[in-house]
DNA sequence: TTGTAAGCGTTATCAA
DNA sequence: TTGATAACGCTTACAA
């Protein structure tokens, strides 16, 4: 029924050859005639020969060495990005890898690239960063990808060819979906819309707005969608700028925020009586955006799954590593939440135990 | 830096006692003085020891073999499911797991369990089906577990005590979001809604329903929720009810499908003017569902994603097998689509080869 | 250019 | 009740 799969050492006896010389062709580690070479590689085309990697790393007594570098800084998400990666470590260590938590000053590409050159000489297998398209940045990928680790850029990408893998959502998506969102909220009736974004110049806040416009003017032509707010993802910001344009303009139906800050954004919808709020839909579920779900304030958030994204980004390093297929493809599918579907609090973090 | 994780070897050491007398402690494997055991499982403490899941399955050549047993018939949403399987197959073998795909007949829970009872003599190590309570899936689904064998509910849940595993989604969760999404739908104006389920002795029907229901009342007691039709998942039924309603109320602003059979409302939904059409969420993103939402026939569909749902089966049928703490729990978060936000459509799956 | 063999951390078998 | 040890499929050092 389940035939055996078949071992280097198969091979090498169908093609007539040492074991020894089978591996050569197998890891292209040179050094063998052309004849051999091609005796070996027809067994392994025969027998569908697929490398096993657990008896390799056993061998090898190999621990994967990954690192995630995260912006530093008060931002909730990346705050919780955090918290996730050091509850998964014991889970990772089981599985070999080691994954290194490291942190540098956010918004200075300048010194994420010297990170990285730090990082080539570290014996690190594979590297996670949120993508920046800085040339200094990409220089610094490329060439640790020229070291044979791998690169993943995490949440916002970048160029192709610099990085092994993308792990993040379409952010030109998600603002069409909150569009979208906003828009049916608005059936049958017209509105207006304020967006709000942390800054123009951030690729995935301008792709989110872009999708968010076009969607509306596409599918709801009636509404009318404002200039957009930079509130620079901070807080006092959000909450200054958001107080001034809903005094102004009471007849403001609904608000979209691409970026961070929202805690300020929340502190204005409080101030307002439950009737007069505008329908809002914002990004990422952390502490703060949870609790104005469930309280009613807010009435979508989008979130990103940054769970799902790092097994996604370890995944991938992995597969690099192995030298094996990368998983299936294709950008991070975010959640939406309203207040009736928002996953237990993980206040209290239940240890898993095996169930028997 | 990264310490060496320890061996058994180093178990064996500590505790001053031979190898194989580790091993029998570590593995239960009896016959072994009470005194040893004692010194042994002190030495585990101590050094932390953690069993090497990859050595093990080398030195017993192990592959892990599960099933997957989905009902048959022209359901599109198990067809689907039937695809990502025999997709997913060849990366599966990479990983040592022989996944079966087995079918038994729809609704038939005789022969489900009768089907059960023919597998435990068959070598495998873990099973997945959709749940039933009918007291002898229940009982069949006990005894494998006696016998060794992983069993994980998939889709619909059990009692607990019968299965290691629910993977699926929480349906009075789903049908809650439903009711708040179209309930924000109707921001600022009144409402009739229509709910449509297979049957209401379907657990997930109900459920679903439940918590639509519930959601609507609390959440939007302005809205007039409708009796229920039951469709019996088939789409032909489905449609003429919904014609005959449709025709007779015209006041209808939504319709919420808990069940199958969607493409039978989706022909309903065609015939009217895209100015009269209801407000329709549905679940599962199938071929027509996705169709209907691009041609805006429909405006949410509710997925369960099936695919990350195999995937996790299969993480946790493993984890039983290889006798490890379970992968994260909770129930899976479904996807919430609407026609901008549409995954890729698998039509043509593009096979994933090696980056580099 | 080719081949041999010692490890890696388990499981399982056989002997003491 | 205990202990040695041959697999498992691979990498790597070394020998021919």
């Amino acid at each position: 029924m389940t035939r055996r799969m078949p071992t280097l050492t198969d091979v090498a006896r169908h093609a007539g050859v040492s074991y020894a010389t089978a591996d050569r062709v197998v890891n292209g580690r040179g050094g063998v005639s052309e004849k051999s070479a091609l005796r070996v590689r027809r067994a392994v085309e025969d027998l569908g020969y697929v490398r096993n990697v657990a008896a390799a790393n056993l061998s090898q007594r190999r621990t994967y060495r990954f690192a995630v570098i995260l912006p530093s800084g008060p931002n909730a998400f990346f705050g919780k990005v955090r918290d996730i990666i050091s509850q998964e470590r014991r889970r990772l260590r089981r599985e070999l890898v080691d994954l290194r938590l490291e942190t540098v000053e956010a918004f200075d590409p300048e010194a994420l690239a010297a990170h990285l050159a730090g990082l080539a000489r570290d014996g690190l297998d594979g590297v996670a960063l949120v993508g920046s398209d800085h040339p200094k940045v990409c220089e610094a990928m490329a060439a640790l990808r020229r070291d044979g680790l791998a690169v993943v850029t995490l949440i916002s990408d970048v160029t192709d060819s610099f990085r092994d893998a993308y792990v993040g959502i379409d952010n030109r998506v998600a603002g069409c979906t909150a569009g979208r969102l906003i828009g049916l909220a608005h059936t049958g009736r017209a509105g207006r819309i304020l967006p709000i974004v942390g800054a123009l110049s951030a690729r995935d806040h301008a792709d989110r707005l872009g999708g968010f416009r076009e969607t509306l003017a596409a599918r709801h032509p009636g509404l009318t969608v404002l200039p957009e707010i930079e509130g620079r993802d901070r807080h006092e910001r959000v909450e200054a700028q958001v107080a001034e344009i809903l005094a102004a303009d009471p007849g403001i139906t609904a608000i979209y925020s691409a970026g961070a800050g929202n805690s300020g954004l929340v502190r204005v919808l409080e101030g307002r009586a439950p009737a007069e709020r505008p329908v809002v839909v914002l990004h990422e579920l952390v502490a703060h955006s949870r609790r104005a779900l469930e309280q009613g304030l807010v009435d979508v958030v989008i979130d990103q799954r940054p769970a799902e994204e790092i097994t996604l980004a370890i995944a991938h390093m992995r597969a690099v590593a192995d030298r094996m297929p990368a998983p299936a493809a294709g950008p991070v599918v975010p959640a939406i939440y309203v207040s009736e579907n928002l996953p237990p609090d993980p206040g209290a973090v239940p240890q898993g135990e095996p169930s028997r």
